[in-house]
DNA sequence: CTGTTAGCGCTTTCAC
DNA sequence: GTGAAAGCGCTAACAG
C-alpha cells in the first residue's frame, strides 16, 4: 500500500502538502493540488484506515450481534442494517451469539475496545432467560452507545425497536375470532421470549375480551422436541380445533402441512394464522396468513438511531431513549 | 479508555514499562507485573485496536461479502465461517453485495485499505453473468489474499471451495434413473451462475450415460418469473413427468407443493430431489430428498484456507492455489 | 529491571 | 503556499 509519504517524497513535497492536497484544503496551491492528485491516482492511494481511525478515535463500524442468522427473521433484519449502514457511509463487523450469553459477552467485550463505534443487537436466548444486563451497562458505560431490537430488556437504559408483538397476536386472534372460529389454539414456541410472552399475552386478552365465552388453548413446545410430531399428536387428540395462532417463525407452516396431511380442509375447517415472512410463503399451499414482521424496517430504524446517538455526540447524553414500535399487518392470501 | 499512558502516570513508571508488563515481558520485576496489572484490572484496561493494527499493519479480521443473506444456503455459509473465525481469534466485516457488481466492487475498493487482512466471498450474479475479475485480480496484487466459495471464477487465481455440483447433479439424476423414472424433468432457476450450468451438465450426461433412451426436458426459470405459476403450468402440460430434479434452493418444494395440490402421489407417481438444506424441510411433507451442501463446512475450509495464507505470508507465494471440492450426499427420508 | 526514543500513517496547528 | 512538528496508542530496539 502506497502512503503520503511515498508520494510526498516521488514529489519531492513535504507529508503535510500531500495530506492537505488530497483533502482540498485551499492553503494549497491549485497546480499542487493536481499533481498530487494526479500521482494518488496512479499509484491508486486509498488511506490507511488504521491510521485514520487511531486519529479520529472512531471507527465508522458498527458491531452487529444477531442470536441466530439461519432464522430468516434475523437474516431479514440484518439485510436492513447493511442496507442503511451502507448508505450512511458506516461498516458491519458481524458476530453471532448464536444464543448464548458467554458468546455474546465476548463479542461485546472484544469490540469493545475501539473496534466499533457503537453495537445494535437483539439479546441471545440464554441471556435473556436469565435476564442478565450487566455486560450491556458496562458498555454502556463506556458511552459506547447500543441499539437493541426485537429481543430486548427494559432494564437496560439505551434504544429499543421492536415490533407491537402484543397488539399484532391480539389483532390476530380477533381475526379469527370474528371470522367465526370457536376452538382458537396458540402454538408457542418461543416461551422464554421476551416477544413470545407478548405474543401469548395479546391472544389470551383476546380470547378473553371476546366475551364469546371463548377458552384459551395453549401448546407450548419446547426447542429441543420435535415441531411436527408434537403438533400432528395435539391435532389428532384435539380434532375441534378451527384455529390456530403461530407466534414464532416456523410452526404456522408446519401446522399446515400436518393438517393438509390429515386431510383437513384448509381454511374451511381449520384457519391459521402465523409469523412467518413473506419469503417462507412459497413453502405453503395455500398460502399461510402472515403478521408482518417489519424485519427490514427493524434494521434501517436501528441503524439510524445509533448513528444519530453517534454522529450528535453532544446531544448524547440529554437525548432521551427511544422506542420504536412498528404496528403490524395481517397480511395473507387465502382468507 | 484508558491508555497505557494513563496508567503510567498513576503507577509513576513509564509507558513502556506498563506495556511490557501487560505483555508478560521477562525484562520486567514479578512485583512491577503485578501492581501494573492490578491496576489495569481495576481501571478496566483493553488495548486500542486501532493503534494495534496500526502498528501491526494486520487486522485479524477477515472481509466477507455474500450475494444473499436471505439464501438460506449463504446464510448456513456465514454461520460457517463465523465458527470457524471466531475460534481463531478473527473477526468479521460482513458485506452483503445484494447480486450486484457495483456493491461487490465497492465492498472490495472500501475494505481493502488495512481494514480487513484478506476476504472470503462468493461472487454476485451481475458479476458473474458478465464474467468480471479484474476487481478482484486488483485486490490480489496488493497481495491480499482471496477465498472464493460455491459461485467462482476460473479466471482469478486464488483458492476455491466449492462443491462438486456436476457430480451431485449427475448422481441425483441416476439415483431416479435407477429408481425407473422414465421422464425426469430438470428444473432449473439459476441458469446464470456456474453452479447452476455445472449442475445441469450433471443432469444432461446422467440421462446420455442412462442408454435407457430417455430424453432430456429442461425447464428454465429466470428470477423474474412466477416459480410456482410455471411449474404448475408445465406439469399441468405434461402429465407424463415422473421424475423432478431442482437444483437451486426453493423450487424443489414448491414443485413437491404444486403436485400434492394436483393429487400426485409422492412418492408413488412422482419422485422429486432437490438441493434446499435440512432446514427447510420441515416446509414440506412427505419430506423432500435432498442433496447436502455442506454449507458450514464450506464456510470453515475458507476460514481455514484463508488464514493460512495470512499467516504463513512467507510462503504465500510458492504456496499452490487449492481447490476444494466436497462431494455430496443424497439424504431424504422418502425414498 | 526500567526508561528513552522512534515509528506505524495520518491530520493539524503553527512557523516560515 | 509549503513545511516542521506534535500526537493519536501502542510496541520494540536500544541505552542506562
Amino acid at each position: 500500500m502506497v502512503t503520503l509519504k511515498e508520494l510526498a517524497a516521488k514529489l519531492n513535497v513535504s507529508v503535510s502538502t500531500v495530506s492537505k492536497a488530497l483533502n482540498n484544503s485551499p492553503e494549497i496551491s491549485k497546480e499542487t493540488v493536481l499533481r498530487v492528485k494526479e500521482l494518488a491516482e496512479t499509484f491508486n492511494y486509498k488511506p490507511n484506515r488504521a491510521a485514520i481511525n487511531l486519529k479520529n478515535s472512531k471507527t465508522k463500524t458498527i458491531g452487529v450481534i444477531i442470536p441466530n442468522i439461519l432464522n430468516h427473521f434475523f437474516a431479514k433484519v440484518l439485510y436492513g442494517i447493511e442496507q442503511e449502514a451502507t448508505k450512511l457511509g458506516y461498516n458491519l463487523i458481524t458476530c453471532l451469539s448464536n444464543e448464548s450469553y458467554e458468546k455474546e459477552f465476548n463479542s461485546l467485550e472484544l469490540l469493545a475496545n475501539g473496534s466499533v463505534d457503537g453495537f445494535i443487537m437483539s439479546i441471545a436466548e440464554e441471556t435473556q432467560i436469565n435476564n442478565f444486563t450487566d455486560h450491556l451497562d458496562t458498555i454502556l458505560k463506556q458511552k459506547i452507545p447500543i441499539v437493541l431490537f426485537d429481543r430486548v430488556s427494559e432494564k437496560v437504559n439505551c434504544d429499543q425497536v421492536i415490533i407491537d408483538d402484543y397488539d399484532a397476536a391480539y389483532k390476530a386472534t380477533m381475526h379469527l375470532i370474528n371470522e367465526g372460529r370457536k376452538n382458537i389454539l396458540l402454538i408457542n414456541n418461543i416461551d422464554e421470549l421476551s416477544v413470545g410472552k407478548l405474543r401469548s399475552k395479546g391472544y389470551v386478552e383476546a380470547i378473553e375480551n371476546s366475551n364469546k365465552g371463548l377458552k384459551t388453548d395453549i401448546l407450548t413446545i419446547s426447542r429441543t422436541e420435535d415441531l411436527e410430531e408434537k403438533i400432528k399428536t395435539y391435532f389428532k387428540n384435539n380434532m375441534q380445533i378451527d384455529g390456530v395462532v403461530s407466534i414464532d417463525n416456523v410452526s404456522g407452516i408446519v401446522a399446515l402441512n400436518v393438517a393438509k396431511d390429515m386431510n383437513v380442509q384448509i381454511p374451511k375447517n381449520l384457519s391459521i394464522i402465523g409469523f412467518s415472512s413473506q419469503e417462507v410463503l412459497h413453502f405453503s399451499s395455500p398460502k399461510l396468513s402472515t403478521v408482518s414482521q417489519n424485519a427490514e424496517e427493524i434494521g434501517k430504524t436501528s441503524v439510524n438511531l445509533l448513528i444519530d446517538k453517534l454522529e450528535n455526540k453532544t446531544e448524547a447524553f440529554v437525548k432521551k431513549i427511544e422506542t420504536v414500535k412498528f404496528s403490524l399487518n395481517l397480511r395473507g392470501t387465502t382468507f
